[in-house]
Formats: structure tokens, C-alpha cells, sequence
RNA sequence: GCCGGGGUGGGGUAGUGGGCAUCCUUGGGGACUGUGGAUCCCCGGACCCGGGUUCAAUUCCCGGUCCCGGCCCCA
């Protein structure tokens, strides 16, 4: 009779249901809370920008991927595809801020991709930003907190700090003579997807002779601890100052972070990070057994401000999509439904019976408890069924009988036993059912 | 934009060139005119769309569409 929906969600667009929206946002408010217990603010933005803040700084292959229009102004707008803009384009315009300024935000993003594992056309990301420092110890802070948040969520452990710096990248190519840096960066990026051969093949068209492609492939091609990859890369360049300069500043990032979240960052020199903005630090959290694309992705870009506004801020951030947060979080069992709290149905059986009940929500409300009247004006028998099925640890049952009585019939869910309440001492009594639900579920 | 694999009730499935299709689950109702999770009974609900082959297509073929995965890209 029905037969096909009309209307479908479009593609690569999420419905969530409370199933996935109750942990999702328990995410979140986790997120902010270790967010706020580092003294970062809130802040929210347009979900529509001007097109041109975009085409400023990433040039025109943007354009492709993402969801833009002429509004009926003519103007040129797209949904955001990324936060940092937007943040930037607010930072820039309160001149009188004292610094540091530490934000976050949990904006909604669009990209135009085709939707795959972990990536969909619409998410909500987590955004936090450090502006002022451009110390070892400002990237460890916002590293940190990234690490802080997935820990809470309880994936500690089950993640990997990935780490490397565009100064000591761009070092190494220049000490190498590669001219096009955007070009073999992109080749680096992609080092992951593609046998060493191709990387080879690629990599000769901007190295210039087998040699180099072997140095870069030597240090691209190991992750590992600070001190292991500094000494390779210390052995491979070292009468190089500016190298050595950034290598210092990487080990000390390392140390910190270590120190700060009590593990050791990987530094990874194939993370070079597809963003054009990136000047130094970069990093990347993925899944510890490599099973999904990255968790998260930030770096320092101190040049970004300067490229809006005309003055340089030294900035560091980074974006967590929700997408593969939610994956590795099934995969950990750690996506539940909703946390351990009290619930009480509401059964009544006549209009007296109503009322009561409205009565006793009104005052289970006031203490907490979450208090849900049944609708259905059915059989008590399916007023039961439904209470059940709510996940309600106790009932308040009443009608004409109560009404005579002056009380209410309070059902225990779990133990089966029933008493009747005075609707005077329904207040006391209430208070020692809550204690006891504390504990019920506290043992 | 490109490549691969798939589409049977809301979810998960069985099955067939020939009687508008199996089972589980979910939803609604009842047994149960004042007591839940069990049991039993009843009801609702599907072959993605279009074309072709055929006496006959849910089944075979082609195209489309949608979903899933991958490429590109990841700002």
C-alpha cells in the first residue's frame, strides 16, 4: 500500500535518530567540556560565507567541492567547507582581544565528495584554535587536548599521534634542490596509497636524480619516535643549519606532548597535510591499528591572519570530524545509548487519574527524574507494555480507586513490588527513590 | 567526475521464467473492562524505475537511479 518513499534524503546526508544522536552528543559535550577545562571558549559562526574567503586562500579547485550559489543579492556564497576561515575572518576583526585566545567550535561542514567510509558530504567537527604563542609548548596544548578529548571518550590508547613540521620539510627539499615544494608535497601526501615504484616514478619528476628520490623515500617510508627519526634525518642532513634548527623544535614538541598526554607521538614525515596554509607543526590522530582514514588533522598556520587581515597572528588548530569519531567508537563499544538515568511512566486510568498523575510528574520533574505520561488513554494491561518498553524504573499508577485514597500506586519496575503513596508524603518519598536509584546503578 | 559490487515489507532474510512471495523482527490490536518483559491469536507492510526478450519477468538482457565501497581530492 505504501510502496517507495517519495521524498529521500539526499546523498551523503545523514538522518540521525536518537540511537546515534544521544552518543553523538554526549561526544560533543564531552568535547567541550575538556575543551573548557583548558580555558578555551565557545564560539559559533555563519554556516554561509562569502565565496571569496575561500578563493583567497586556496585558489580555485575549491570551487568543485563545495555546495555554492548565487543568493538572491548575487552574491557568490558556499556553505562552509572548512572553519578556519571563518574563524580567522572573527579573530582579525577584534583587534582588542588579549592574547592567547583559545576557541572552539562545533560547526556544521559541507564538501561536494563522494560519500565513502568515514566521509559523508555533511558533518559536524570539532574545532579548536590557539592564537598568540608560536611555541613547541602552544602545539603540544592543542595536541593535547585533542588527545584529552578521544581519551574521554574512552579510546585511550587506541589512537596514534602522528607528527612532522612543513619548515623541516621544506628544508629537506630545498637542501635537495626540489623546486616545485606544493608538488612533491602532494606526492609525499599520497606516499601511503601508492607502491614505493610509483612514489619512485612520481618523485624523480620533481627530485631531479635517483639520489634524492632515495634520501626522501629513506625518511618518508619509517615512523617512528623523535629520536630515531631525528638522528636518521640529523645523519642524512647534517651540515644543513635550518634543519637542524626545526629538528630542535620537533623533538622539543615531541617531549612535551609526551609529557602532556603520556604517549609518544610518531613522527611521520608522509604527514605533510593537503592544506596550502600550513607553516610549521602538522599533525594527524589516526586509528592505532590503521583501519580507518585519519580522526583528525591541524597544524600551525601563523600566515593565515596576515593573508586576511595584513598582520601575521601565530595560530594553531585543528578540525575532528564526527564521521570517523563515531566509527571508532562502535568499533570500541563505546556508543551507547544514553548514560544510567532515572525514569519514571506515568499510568493513568480515568480523568481523576489524569490528574493525579499530572500532579506527580510535575513534581518528579522539579527533582530530576525524568517523567514521561502515558498518551494512549488504553487499557492499564498496555500502559504497562509501554512503561516497559520506555526503559522506566518505576511507575506511578493511578485513577478512580487513587483518586478515593488520596494517594498513588508506585510500581518498582525491576523488583515488581508495588505500594500505595500518599500524595502528602509523595515529595519524601520521591527523594528516597532517587537515593536509592543512585545507588542501584553506582553498584 | 571516474571505477567496482549490490537493490525483495521499517530492519534482517528465503525463493522462483508460471497461482500478487518465505521466515524472523519491528509497528498496531486482542486474549487481559486495574498491572509490564512470557505465550498465543489477528492486522498492516516489499520484489528500485523504465525498456527489451517471452504466451508469461520479482527472476533473464539493456539503460537509468539509488545505496555501499574505492579513486580523485581532503583545503
Amino acid at each position: 500500500m505504501s510502496g517507495k518513499l517519495k521524498y529521500e534524503r539526499l546523498r551523503g546526508f545523514r538522518d540521525l535518530y536518537p540511537e546515534d544522536m544521544e552518543p553523538k552528543d554526549r561526544f560533543f559535550e564531552n568535547a567541550k567540556k575538556v575543551a573548557r577545562s583548558f580555558g578555551y571558549s565557545m564560539i559559533d559562526y555563519p554556516s554561509l560565507e562569502s565565496i571569496e574567503l575561500y578563493l583567497d586562500k586556496s585558489g580555485e579547485e575549491l570551487l568543485g567541492q563545495t555546495f555554492s550559489f548565487t543568493d538572491k543579492g548575487g552574491r557568490n556564497v558556499t556553505l562552509l567547507p572548512e572553519a578556519t576561515p571563518s574563524v580567522m575572518r572573527m579573530l582579525t576583526s577584534r583587534k582588542d582581544l588579549p592574547r592567547p585566545v583559545r576557541w572552539f567550535g562545533i560547526p556544521k561542514i559541507w564538501r561536494y565528495e563522494e560519500p565513502q567510509s568515514g566521509r559523508v558530504r555533511e558533518h559536524f567537527q570539532f574545532n579548536a584554535d590557539l592564537f598568540g604563542p608560536d611555541s613547541p609548548a602552544a602545539d603540544a596544548e592543542i595536541i593535547t587536548l585533542a588527545s584529552d578529548i578521544l581519551d574521554s571518550c574512552g579510546l585511550n590508547g587506541k589512537f596514534h599521534i602522528k607528527l612532522n613540521n612543513r619548515k623541516l620539510m621544506d628544508s629537506i627539499l630545498e637542501a635537495i634542490n626540489v623546486d616545485n615544494i606544493p608538488k612533491a608535497f602532494s606526492i609525499i601526501d599520497r606516499f601511503h596509497k601508492i607502491d614505493v615504484e610509483e612514489f619512485r616514478r612520481s618523485f624523480l619528476s620533481v627530485a631531479g636524480n635517483e639520489g634524492n628520490v632515495d634520501k626522501v623515500l629513506d625518511l618518508v617510508r619509517e615512523k617512528g619516535p623523535a629520536e630515531q627519526i631525528c638522528l636518521k634525518i640529523e645523519e642524512a642532513f647534517a651540515d644543513n643549519g635550518n634543519i637542524s634548527e626545526t629538528i630542535e623544535r620537533l623533538k622539543q614538541t615531541s617531549a612535551l606532548i609526551r609529557e602532556y598526554t603520556g604517549n609518544e607521538p610518531y613522527i611521520d614525515l608522509s604527514v605533510v597535510r593537503g592544506l596550502s596554509y600550513y607553516t610549521g607543526t602538522v599533525f594527524e590522530f589516526s586509528d592505532a591499528e590503521g583501519q580507518f582514514r585519519s580522526i583528525l588533522g591541524g597544524g600551525r598556520y601563523d600566515s593565515l591572519a596576515g593573508n586576511i587581515s595584513g598582520t601575521d597572528i601565530p595560530a594553531v588548530g585543528f578540525g575532528m570530524g564526527d564521521v570517523v569519531v563515531e566509527l571508532m567508537m562502535k568499533k570500541y563499544g563505546k556508543w551507547n545509548a544514553s548514560e544510567n538515568i532515572m525514569k519514571a511512566y506515568l499510568v493513568s486510568t480515568s480523568p481523576a487519574g489524569t490528574h493525579i498523575c499530572l500532579k506527580v510528574a510535575k513534581s518528579l520533574r522539579e527533582n530530576g527524574i525524568v517523567a514521561i505520561s502515558d498518551l494512549s488513554g488504553r487499557s492499564i494491561s498496555n500502559q504497562m507494555k509501554n512503561a516497559s518498553s520506555s526503559g522506566a524504573s518505576i511507575a506511578f499508577i493511578a485513577g478512580d480507586r487513587e483518586k478515593e485514597s488520596h494517594s498513588v500506586t508506585v510500581k518498582d519496575m525491576q523488583t515488581g513490588s508495588q505500594t500505595s503513596v500518599k500524595l502528602e508524603s509523595l515529595e519524601s518519598f520521591v527523594f528516597s527513590k532517587i537515593q536509592e536509584f543512585r545507588q542501584r546503578i553506582s553498584t
